[in-house]
RNA sequence: GAAGAGAUAGUUUAAAGGAAAAACAUCGGUCUCAUAAACCGAAGUUAAAGGUUCGAUUCCUUUUCUCUUCCCCA
């Protein structure tokens, strides 16, 4: 039996749900759907990752416990998933993951230990302890290197530069997994099999990243830090870090170091990872050396899909308040427009616009007035010319012309080879993650199926006796099309496929029926046909934009401020301390230095750069960014502070070893002042 | 400022060293089985300039613009 096992991220259990955690579910329903109607053993899953400080926070400023939270957020996606029709109970994912489960602690615990036993490519050992100091980002739960943040005038504490969010000092013991021994590794690997990260532009990316070098990850925390996690095995201390505990989870889901789950050696080596573009990094980077370390086969796909932005191709965001709000879809919208036009108007792999109008005009354009109306026509035809049966398609020799007149090509093979093409085009394109060719595909049969009808004529044949044969075929052809219509196109929506086919008067469960054992002519003429009703009823556009329009300003004017129980809002960094200790001061070393060298450098317009002589062996050089202030020759021979003991840093291909002081407000417009002596004062002198 | 990606019709996308395509939108027409549907027809596109070539929209160079990442008081 041919095997398949689709993941989708599992989602942080910190947030509500929106449009991006529906979006890759309903990516994933649809080919876990469409693989399971051609037979394949398909495993689909789904989740939230609930561990970690950002979790512990949210539910300590909700008055929860770490674990009341993640059960609300994971009450809250499925009860989503649910109003969506992407669970289990109607044949949508087969599991939602939770890392908070005894399973995945057996699990992840036995990966901790299988990493640990082994060695490095390098031969060195995989994970050692050692001493942890830098920044870490909550929100992205990932520790910063100099280059991913910044800090703000005024201020000690950097902010990441992702979330724009004060990082937190961590200082303390941590084990270290290795990544710096599987760069090479990962480099021949992914050139070798580069069919396994998608697109391709993502591919580059990653590539880069390791080329530029890896630095060890830390993957562990002291408990006392952070407790909400799974422990670190024989270590009280610590619980590990929270990427390594979430993605494990796609192993643990399928029995991995468990004996609660099943299908590891089953599913595994066919999993395709489904994920934002955002989280890619965590996806092979660090989580393909996970698995090397730990000698398990690397996942066969991972694909990095883009982001839904606004009409206009902003990013979606709650503040500025041209999110799509899930609600407003469930609302306003049947599921399978809604599922129709994220498959179809996002070529997958690149950013989508997402606006309530684009969905109303691909509802009505193409499901409506396209492939809604060929059911509605066929159907009503049906009942209409041949009291509801479904009439042979075959065209006896002496009625050849008579076809041939009314422009109907008597030889049926056209459109069998025509239907044929779409299914197989369908595949290909699902096979190979490109939905939303794969449905140009199908609707181009729906186009030329109308034609047929329209150029044929059959409320002219009705009136011909002689065109009794012609009519009979082109009611058939077109309510077989519709038949495997309803089939292709079941995994994308499901409800409507079902609706069709039944009206077609076939019978079973169209998920059932495999598109690729699809044949022309299986549906038995003397069928009687199901009910005609609008599987797709018209989007009066202005009407239902009104109605959100409304909703949307009543929803926010009243209560502006807090959407009731969601959203993590950092606490304020400022109020929190205002003073430091003189052991905080001391650790700046601020020393008296003589500037040797000052210069303009090439095409920098604010940085200059000095050597200064801080009475060590040799001046050191320092940038500074104030070139629109002074004028370099009159800089040299003059004392200023320096920080001596600041890192080193790499600006415009130098490095800068050090800062000078300068007094400066906040408003950067205002000329700044380098700070200087009124008495004499010695070289390399320390400010204290 | 650096690196990378990109620029195709009003819009969203496709293809390609040898006549640049589809859908939607627009305009004109036909028709009535159907959800004021459908069908036919029209108009409209390779960002700019150079170069290689018999031929370039495709390859190369430059420019402009957009996006991403990095960066200019450490």
């Amino acid at each position: 039996m041919r095997i398949f096992y689709v993941t989708t991220p599992i989602y942080y259990a910190n947030s509500l749900p929106h449009l991006g955690h529906l979006y890759t579910t309903v990516v994933a329903d649809a080919i876990a759907r469409h693989k399971r109607q051609r037979g394949f053993d398909a495993y689909f899953l789904t989740g939230t990752d609930e561990h970690g400080i950002n979790i512990q926070r949210a539910a300590e400023k909700e008055g929860r416990t770490p674990q009341e939270q993640v059960d609300f957020i994971a009450g809250e996606l499925k009860r989503m998933f649910h109003d969506f029709r992407l669970d289990t109970e109607n044949g949508g994912y087969d599991i939602f993951m939770r890392t908070t489960e005894p399973f995945h602690y057996e699990g992840v615990s036995r990966l901790w230990r299988e990493i640990a036993k082994n060695t490095t490519p390098k031969g060195n050992s995989t994970i050692y302890k050692g001493f942890y100091e830098g920044w870490f980002c909550a929100p992205c739960a990932a520790f910063k290197l100099e280059d991913e943040y910044y800090t703000v005038e005024g201020s000690d504490i950097p902010l990441c530069r992702e979330h724009e969010r004060p990082l937190d000092r961590i200082a303390e013991e941590s084990y270290f997994f290795r990544l710096s021994d599987y760069a090479e590794e990962l480099v021949r690997v992914i050139e070798e099999n580069p069919e396994r990260i998608r697109p391709e532009a993502r591919r580059n990316e990653v590539l880069a990243f390791i080329r530029q070098g890896l630095q060890d990850l830390s993957i562990s925390r002291e408990k006392k830090n952070v407790s909400w996690g799974v422990p670190v095995p024989d270590d009280d201390n610590h619980v590990m870090y929270v990427w390594l505990d979430a993605l494990s989870n796609y192993i643990t889901a399928v029995g991995y170091g468990n004996t609660e789950k099943t299908g590891f050696d089953k599913y595994w080596p066919e999993v395709r990872h489904l994920v934002g573009k955002d989280i890619l990094r965590f996806h092979t980077v660090y989580w393909w050396s996970f698995l090397m370390a730990a000698g398990l086969p690397l996942p066969r796909l991972v694909y990095a899909h883009g982001m839904w932005l606004d009409a206009f191709g902003k990013k979606m965001s709650k503040t500025i308040g041209n999110a799509i709000s899930i609600d407003v879809l469930d609302r306003h919208f049947q599921l399978d427009a809604v599922r129709y036009f994220l498959l179809r108007d996002m070529v997958f792999g690149q950013d989508g616009k997402f606006g309530y109008e684009n969905l109303i005009e691909r509802a009505n354009g193409d499901l409506a007035k396209g492939l809604g109306n060929l059911a509605s026509r066929t159907i009503s035809m049906i009942e209409k010319y041949r009291d509801g049966v479904i009439p042979s398609g075959k065209i006896s020799e002496p009625f050849y012309l008579f076809a041939k007149r009314a422009s109907l090509n008597p030889d049926e093979q056209e459109i069998v080879s025509a239907l044929a093409h779409t299914r197989d085009e369908l595949i290909r394109r699902f096979d190979n993650f490109e939905f939303s060719q794969a449905l140009e595909t199908v609707w181009s049969l729906i186009t030329r199926i109308d034609k047929m009808i329209s150029d044929s004529k059959p409320w002219e044949l009705i009136k011909d006796d002689n065109q009794t044969e012609t009519l009979n075929a082109v009611l058939y052809r077109a309510v077989e099309a519709l038949r495997w219509l309803s089939v292709l196109l079941y995994p994308v929506m499901p409800e409507a496929a079902q609706a069709i086919y039944a009206q077609t008067g076939a019978a079973g469960e169209v998920s059932k029926i495999n598109p690729e054992t699809l044949k022309y002519g299986e549906l038995p003429a003397g069928t009687a046909i199901g009910e005609r009703r609008a599987v797709f009823p018209l989007i009066d556009k202005v009407k239902i934009m009104n109605e959100i329009k409304e909703e949307t300003a009543t929803e926010n004017k009243p209560a502006p401020a807090p959407e009731p129980p969601a959203a993590i809002e950092e606490p304020s960094p400022a109020e929190e301390e205002n003073f430091i200790t003189i052991d905080d001061f001391l650790k700046v070393e601020l020393r008296v230095g003589e500037i040797k060298v000052a210069e303009r450098i090439p095409k920098a317009d604010k940085l200059l750069r000095f050597e200064i002589d801080l009475g060590e062996e040799k001046p050191r050089q320092i940038l500074a960014g104030l070139a629109q202030y002074y004028e370099p020759e009159n800089l040299i021979g003059r004392k200023v502070v320096v920080v001596a003991n600041l890192k080193p840093r790499m600006m415009r291909g130098y490095e800068s070893q050090g800062m000078v002081c300068a007094a400066s407000l906040e408003n950067s417009d205002d000329t700044p002042a380098l700070a200087a002596f009124l008495e004499d004062v010695k070289i390399g002198a320390r400010l204290k």
